[in-house]
DNA sequence: CGTTAACGGTTGATTTTGTAACTAACAACA
DNA sequence: TGTTGTTAGTTACAAAATCAACCGTTAACG
């Protein structure tokens, strides 16, 4: 094997930011699944539909390249539960919109607090530098597909 | 809510992480699944065999942080498909060391190298600073816990 | 028009993960 | 010793992700 070589796992990307993500995500994700029983993929499609407005699930495919049939299952629970409603489009009834109800707009505006101030306590883990280039870093690797 | 903030999801570190995790670890889970039918857990679990040598499935566990169950499974189907064999220690009859075989150093050493190139060509992509300050914090992040 | 292809979205089958309960072995200490 | 607690690892069952096939609608084009 290489001798001098120290690549081991902690020097392979991948697993750093996997590391990192799932290790940062933790306590965030009690948030939304204490609080309102909630998916990943759920509070994903919520945040969409709360920061952009009405969206079509496709729509919400584009921005945020969860696979399709994630967006259903969550875009069927998210229904079942009130957060949202669908809106058929007569145009093109292939498609439908969705909508926050008032209840789906609670919760956004609610988790949306509870992330920004979550997303500043991490921040404040790091020097301004080390936060202001690692934001770049990551954008840079999460474009590269 | 704060009008002028723009805090959206591209501004969430867990998101942000967990897009970059995602899409930079694409490519390797290709090479592990079309050459050796891998999970990630179970090239996690050869790594650590390849990398350290000898060691039970406790050993792995507190090294990566992976559920034992995981674990459990990962060893059994490396174990079917003569990656790696076990070795009961007779001195404490709970545990087992698990070794690689032939077959599994090969594996390693192959996926080894296509890591080692893989997390170069990522690096490539960054300034050797943004590089340097990226894994520092990624560090730090994944220590959180 | 009519046929074929593409699209948006859903469903069902299979795989993978998560959670808890379990087994067997060991340790601690009365 | 024997009783109680702990540990390493497995298993069973539920929850979730993945993948391919599918349905109804729209587009493309002869």
């Amino acid at each position: 094997m290489s001798e001098k070589d120290a690549f081991d796992l902690q020097n392979f990307l991948p697993y750093l930011l996997n590391q990192a993500a799932e290790e940062s995500s933790l306590a965030f994700q009690k948030v939304y699944r204490d609080r309102y029983g909630m998916l990943r993929t759920e509070w994903r499609v919520l945040f969409h539909l709360g920061l952009y407005g009405r969206l079509t699930a496709k729509e919400i495919g584009a921005r945020s390249k969860m696979h399709k049939t994630k967006i259903s299952r969550a875009v069927q629970r998210l229904e079942e539960r009130r957060f949202l409603t669908r809106d058929p489009d007569e145009a093109d009834r292939r498609q439908e919109y969705l909508d926050l109800t008032a209840q789906g707009r609670m919760a956004y505006r609610d988790l949306h607090g509870v992330a920004h101030r979550y997303d500043a306590a991490l921040a404040d883990t790091l020097t301004p530098e080390e936060e202001r280039i690692l934001r770049a870093a990551l954008r840079k690797l999460a474009r590269m597909g």
